[in-house]
RNA sequence: GGGCGCAUAACUCAGCGGUAGAGUGCGUCCUUCACACGGACGAAGUCGCAGGUUCAAAUCCUGCUGCGCCCACCA
């Protein structure tokens, strides 16, 4: 470590310095040895894609889990922050292909066995990267622990967890209809369909021509292409524009087929288009169902890519989009188009690829999930599991109410593949391992399932998987349940409700005691961060410091410069404006402003100024420190226990650092990471740097000074234990500074696992309270004439201090040297009784029972000064009057808490007090005139 | 179509029943021996609109307006 201390606080120089040190004294462990006495705490990670490069999602989850996680290990807990990676089935798979692509390759003409290899190599390569980056912001999970959702031991898990709920009648295979992804060629579940609202469509609508007649019936339709799997066309029973038409077949235009007339109330709305709807069971959710109450044929018009298959007649080959086209023009020549209009619908997408989702009929396996459902609902409503904040379990419970089975295969390579085996039969044989025979025909030629399951599925076992389930081991036994889960909202349903399912079923616990939830980091204009906006940031940028040009490259990769830096300006306003790039604002900075946030904020709005304000915090706690260490050296006999200081701002300090350590631990206790960092921000920087130390300084001047010692004690006191409680928000700074500050012998190695500030480490002294804000506000009632006078900083002014009450007056009397200090006075200030002399061309001000006379002779702008004082006046004025028109109302004074009215009655005694001498300072201000 | 949330100083946000708060920004002054990534002081808000409850409402209730998000199979 370098004995100097460079004068600006260097983030770059210091945090690399402390990563290895941690890891290798092991600090982050947690053990699973029973013999362990300590209470246990347990917060897994979500663990990142594979795919993954740290955004600022995980950065904001790392910040906060790493202060729980320090915080908790600090205060004695046997501390697991579990991280872990996530195999990520579909985006991963993804990524390689494109990797494949780019060399000519498809994953057919490779082959399963080799792509997957390709899929570990690439792993094997990058899956690390996230790790690393989630070191340099001080992340301090339990990296030997560490886990990926394709271990041995988690393969053996998920195996374990399908099969027993297949026994269990929980899991099942099924023909229904379901989302088809025709880019990822994949099966998806519900929740990974997202609906894009309000696209401009059109209702296109068409004629049937009725079966021997001239007549024709009119459908309307948002997807022409679909008519290719018409099976029928459906009108109200009691619509009479139709009801001669009941049962009359339909000639369909394109293909060999009759279609029937039906009657449906359900599907039919007659105010609705043309009142006839035209019936695609194997394509509209709706119809399906229609389909099933009429028993009518479901005609899959799509192959897997979504290109019409040898149902689609002529249009046989064509994509989706392409056979609309064609569809509409065909119709249009053979006469049976009617026209269509604007419409507004909504666009079911694939969550990864964007494409919009076809509904297909297909054979999959499901999890009943309504019997699953019941307990994490039941676990919630009786307290088992906390969800902070509260506002969210509304949206738990909605969607464990309304849950649909959840379909959990997928048409991928890339997985954990079904456990289940087919014979040339058809037989389904589910078992942990290859059957030596079918279950049912006792044949011996069997094929594993070739679907995987989804990703989600391995994830929902995760606190209990990455601890050796299905073995019950002491790992299993020490960190089941985990403590607490934070994440983000937006993963509620794909993950901790499922958590909660799944850990209830086979732990016969809840997963979790308390889930934690943040919220999404947007831009400054409150959009999403997404690649195709060029609004992203990475947060390594940040904490590195890098120029506009290599954001922007980042941001849209691939894109014109200038129209790059144009979005990216447009996204970040005030970083526009600060200059060619960001500086390095450092991991502190950045894990501060994250925590800086409410929880309950839904969109965290990212303002790089805001973390150049926590840099300059930083900054500050470096100074300070740094001013402080020569003189604790110089009185290092004094230092090193507890302090039981006699001396006022001592007193008083330690009092404030015991409210400051309350308001914190409040906050953390109760996931408000915002009021716990703001009490420490508030108490090193206002009490601490701006009051404490610059009372202190004329004592380490002034070499006879009786107090030195104690000052001394109580300075590295507090700077000690503000290191420790400022360092599960700031892990590097406060390490570096706490290595170089005295400390007690007791302590250990590093501050990751010294103790955690408790109430000892603060004394609560009301007096001290009370004196010294009575001297903070006569201090800055004279600082503010000085400054309303624009005196200079450095003259030096008489200053008279006037009272009635002798306690005051001593207290004035014994701060003298902190007096003139902090206002500059003219020699020693005067204290005395009411009616006293006053200094030449005095102006006053009045702080409750005490007037502030400031005196200065010619310096004074009478103008100013009359207008000072009218101001205070008209204040007092105003307080006043409000107060006694309360008063005065005899309701308040019968029905509000006695306490209040109390409070109230002194406050108008005190303001009234003060309004009688602001006339005395309205008089001087005439005099000067 | 349901549900949730948000509207407080120029900006970003706390506060959520007892006389409006912070950070940033802004203005004035200061290169004072920790820090100009600093200091002192100051200006700035009819707490979205309209009703209601209450002795008292940014704070609770109702309605409205404007945003944002989630869920839902309306052709």
């Amino acid at each position: 470590m370098p004995a100097e201390m460079p004068k600006a606080y260097e983030p770059a120089d210091v945090e690399s310095r402390w990563y290895a040190f941690w890891m290798e004294r092991g600090v982050f462990r947690a053990t699973s040895d029973a013999s362990d006495t300590r209470p246990v705490y347990v917060i897994p990670m979500p663990p990142p894609n594979v795919t993954g490069a740290l955004h600022m999602g995980h950065a904001l989850t790392a910040a906060l889990e790493d202060v729980l996680t320090r915080w908790h290990r600090m205060r004695g807990y046997n501390t697991l922050w579990l991280p872990g990676i996530d195999h990520a089935g579909i985006s991963t798979q993804i990524v390689v292909e494109r990797q494949l692509k780019r060399e000519g390759v498809t994953r057919h003409e490779l082959g399963r066995e080799k792509f997957i290899e390709r899929v570990w190599q690439w792993k094997a390569e990058s899956g690390g990267r996230i790790a690393l980056q989630q070191r340099e912001l001080g992340a301090s999970p339990d990296w030997e622990r560490s886990k990926y959702t394709m271990d041995p031991d988690m393969v053996r898990a998920v195996t374990e967890a399908f099969v027993r709920l297949y026994e269990d009648g929980l899991i099942y295979r099924a023909t229904r209809l379901i989302n088809w992804c025709v880019s990822c060629q994949t099966v998806l579940s519900d929740l990974e369909v997202e609906s894009e609202e309000n696209v401009n469509g059109e209702l296109f609508e068409f004629a049937y021509p009725v079966e021997g007649t001239n007549e024709e019936i009119v459908v309307a339709t948002t997807r022409p292409e679909t008519m290719l799997g018409d099976t029928a066309v459906a009108v109200h029973p009691d619509d009479p524009r139709y009801r001669h038409l009941h049962g009359k077949m339909l000639v369909h235009p394109f293909v060999d087929r009759k279609i029937p007339i039906i009657t449906d109330a359900i599907l039919v709305d007659p105010k609705f288009g043309t009142g006839a709807v035209k019936v695609t069971p194997a394509h509209d959710p709706n119809d399906f169902a229609t389909g099933k109450r009429h028993g009518l044929a479901e005609i899959t018009i799509f192959a897997n890519d979504g290109t019409m298959n040898e149902n689609g007649g002529p249009f046989r080959g064509l994509d989706r989009k392409e056979a609309r086209k064609r569809v509409k023009r065909e119709l249009e020549q053979k006469g049976l188009a009617r026209g269509s209009k604007a419409h507004l619908l909504t666009l079911p997408k694939c969550q990864r690829c964007a494409t919009v989702v076809e509904p297909m009929i297909s054979t999959q396996w499901f999890v009943k999930m309504k019997p699953l459902a019941e307990p994490a609902l039941a676990a919630v409503a009786d307290g088992r599991t906390r969800i902070i904040p509260e506002e969210w379990v509304k949206t738990y419970n909605h969607f464990l109410e309304n849950i649909q089975d959840w379909c959990i295969s997928r048409q991928l390579w890339w997985g954990h593949q079904i456990p289940a085996w087919f014979c040339v039969d058809g037989h389904c044989t589910v078992a942990r391992e290859k059957p030596a025979a079918c279950g049912e025909c006792k044949k011996t030629e069997l094929t594993q399932d070739s679907d995987v399951l989804d990703t989600w599925f391995s994830s929902g076992l995760w606190p209990f998987a990455t601890q050796g389930w299905p073995d019950k081991t002491p790992a299993l036994a020490k960190f089941y349940p985990a403590t607490d889960l934070e994440t983000g909202y937006d993963i509620i349903f794909f993950w901790v409700a499922r958590m909660m399912m799944l850990g209830l079923y086979f732990m016969k616990d809840v997963p979790f005691r308390r889930v934690l939830l943040h919220g999404m980091v947007v831009d400054e204009n409150g959009d999403k961060m997404a690649k195709t906006r060029g609004n992203g940031l990475d947060p390594l940028d940040l904490i590195h410091g890098a120029s506009f040009d290599q954001i922007v490259e980042k941001a849209l990769p691939g894109a014109p410069h200038e129209e790059a830096l144009a979005k990216f300006k447009k996204s970040y306003p005030s970083a526009a404006q600060m200059g060619t790039g960001f500086p390095a604002f450092g991991a502190d900075a950045l894990r501060f402003t994250f925590n800086s946030y409410s929880p309950q904020a839904k969109r965290i709005l990212l303002a790089p100024k805001r973390i150049e304000g926590y840099r300059h915090f930083c900054n500050k706690v470096w100074n300070a420190v740094r001013f402080a260490l020569p003189y604790l050296e110089t009185h290092a006999s004094a230092v090193g226990a507890m302090p039981q200081p006699t001396w006022r701002a001592n007193r008083w300090i330690l009092s404030r650092l015991a409210a400051a350590i309350a308001e914190v631990d409040a906050g953390l206790t109760e996931f408000r990471l915002d009021e716990a960092s703001g009490a420490l921000y508030r108490f090193f920087w206002d009490d601490f740097c701006s009051w404490y130390l610059e009372i202190v300084k004329p004592v380490f001047l002034d070499e006879a000074s009786a107090v030195a010692g104690e000052v001394a004690a109580t300075l590295a006191h507090v700077l000690e234990t503000s290191m420790r409680a400022l360092h599960p928000f700031m892990p590097f700074i406060t390490e570096e500074l706490w290595q170089r500050l005295p400390r007690p012998a007791s302590r250990p190695v590093s501050i990751a696992i010294a103790p955690f500030p408790s109430a000892a480490d603060g004394i609560a002294d009301p007096e001290a309270d009370r004196e010294m804000a009575l001297l903070t506000a006569a201090i800055s009632a004279a600082r503010t004439i000085r400054s309303e006078h624009e005196v200079h900083p450095g003259a030096q002014v008489p200053l008279v201090l006037r009272g009635h009450d002798p306690q005051i007056l001593d207290l004035f009397r014994s701060e003298r040297v902190t007096i003139r200090t902090l206002v500059k006075t003219e020699g020693d200030p005067l204290v005395e009784t009411s009616g006293g002399g006053r200094p030449l061309g005095s102006v006053m001000s009045v702080v409750g029972d005490v007037e502030v006379l400031v005196g200065l002779r010619g310096l004074v702008d009478a103008g100013k000064e009359a207008d000072r004082v009218e101001r205070e006046i008209r204040r007092a004025d105003k307080d006043l009057a409000s107060l006694e028109k309360k008063l005065g109302s005899p309701a308040f004074v019968e029905r509000a808490k006695p306490e209040i009215v109390a409070e109230a009655k002194g406050q108008v005694e005190a303001l009234r007090r003060t309004r009688a001498r602001l006339e005395e300072a309205r008089q001087l201000a005439g005099e000067l005139a």
